[in-house]
DNA sequence: TTGACAATCAACAAAATATAACATAAACTA
DNA sequence: TAGTTTATGTTATATTTTGTTGATTGTCAA
């Protein structure tokens, strides 16, 4: 990527974000800190932003907010953390599914960088995010909005979902269990799910740790039908052991 | 391969891509680098581009322009005239098709007061304006994100429309004729339109003064075809009888 | 308030890219 | 054919960008 497209990136992701920490951008664009900074350094210059320690915020959101709420902001989570793991198995090209939740909105984040890719999702939240990536051709299923979530489902949803593939699939799920598999409270989040990575080649988990030994009413597929789990920490020993058994790649 | 036929192809690539890099082109040309930069050279001189440390990007990219931002602001009056007049229209209990343009996005910002209807839009910001509207059941019927127009177009947006039915429909368009009818540019918005006035009871068009007397390619339907035309002013008086005569109602 | 930690900065080194000057080869012209 | 023009490649040098290191500074919690 040219340098003058990846300050054009920054500035945009500033715009819409408010804000955003240095080592993220230096993790979404793979060059180094002191990089960052000096592009964060002519960028403020340009009046596009504000710098802060940790990171920048736009211009705008500077002059209202006191610096110490704006670092609250900015501060990474372990969603960012799992989102820019998740980020690094997206190749040039591809097409992806992201379900509708916090942790594939961190994910949908990290596609600044991208050139060509095509991502199919029922977030009405990722789709704002997205509208903007140029490198993006954004698709969405439709479908009745769910204002709790803001997901659309229903059953026009799952048949438009039935009828494509997709490379990746990136879900997250409210509970994993050994014995139950993923399992999901809401049944229509758990259709979609479920044909997602039905009609996905690989099939990525996105769940951090709070998300183990849980079991929820409806079952999405079993544990051993994922081909790559991404957490924030290593899981527990009987995952572990169980992931390595299975074949799936565990990232953290 | 001819040196200006490298140099069109070289426009070409940074016109579809934003940006491209000097390597990158010496490496799919298989000329060296130093020819490739004599080629962006030329081409900067030609306006076709503007070269950057690393390569060269369009051009367009450079200026800061973001056409439907400048197309919300303009003839805001109008537009929230006719939302206005168009919002009595509405009953409680409806269920409407909103096509995606300015215009319809003025008429979402004033369905607040409503306790229980439905709307069908494809217009992305229309969707954001309506989410968080309790009364509002907001329905998407999806498909590939035009970044343009921010509304969901193609083959699947089309196929969910035909299986709804609506009581009213409220289009807009740009070009009004009593010969040609209502006409659009862009044929991919043609059919989404035609298909919401199909399948509603209600054909109600939205058109500002400035749409009178103009002819675009592609047809949507005839004048005829219209229930209800909502504009900014009374209409030019060949316009007027015209709807007389057609028992088409007339709101400004 | 202070110590621990993370982020920033400054200075330098390294890598990537651009420029200029010259050499070569092909295409064109008289 | 010889001479001229044009496009391209090569090399050496200059410039820009990026990375690395260690010193400095800012922030937070004890």
């Amino acid at each position: 990527m040219l340098s003058v497209e990846r300050k054009l990136k920054i500035a945009e992701m500033v715009g819409k974000n408010g804000g955003i920490r240095t080592s993220e951008l230096s993790d979404i664009f793979s060059v180094s800190e002191m990089t960052v900074l000096r592009d964060l350094a002519t960028l403020e210059k340009q009046g596009v932003l504000t710098r802060v320690y940790g990171g920048a915020v736009s211009s705008q959101s500077y002059s209202v907010e006191t610096p110490n709420i704006v670092r609250e902001k900015i501060r990474t989570t372990e969603k960012n953390k799992i989102a820019s793991l998740a980020s690094k198995l997206i190749d040039e090209g591809d097409n992806i599914f992201l379900d509708g939740s916090t942790t594939t909105h961190a994910l949908a984040k990290r596609l600044y960088n991208f050139k060509k890719i095509k991502v199919v999702t029922i977030g009405l939240d990722i789709l704002n995010e997205l509208k903007d990536i140029e490198g993006v051709e954004v698709i969405s299923p439709g479908g009745v909005l769910d204002k709790v979530t803001m997901n659309f489902l229903g059953r026009s949803t799952e048949e438009f979902l039935e009828n494509l593939n997709s490379d990746k699939a990136f879900i997250s799920t409210t509970a994993i269990s050994i014995k139950a598999g993923l399992t999901e409270p809401n049944p229509q989040q758990t259709f979609i799910k479920k044909i997602m990575l039905e009609n996905a080649q690989q099939k990525i988990l996105l769940a951090d740790n709070s998300k183990y030994d849980v079991i929820a009413l409806n079952r999405i597929c079993d544990l051993s039908d994922l081909d790559v789990i991404i957490t924030d920490n290593k899981p527990d020993d009987k995952y572990f052991h169980f992931f390595k058994q299975n074949n799936i790649k565990v990232l953290y």
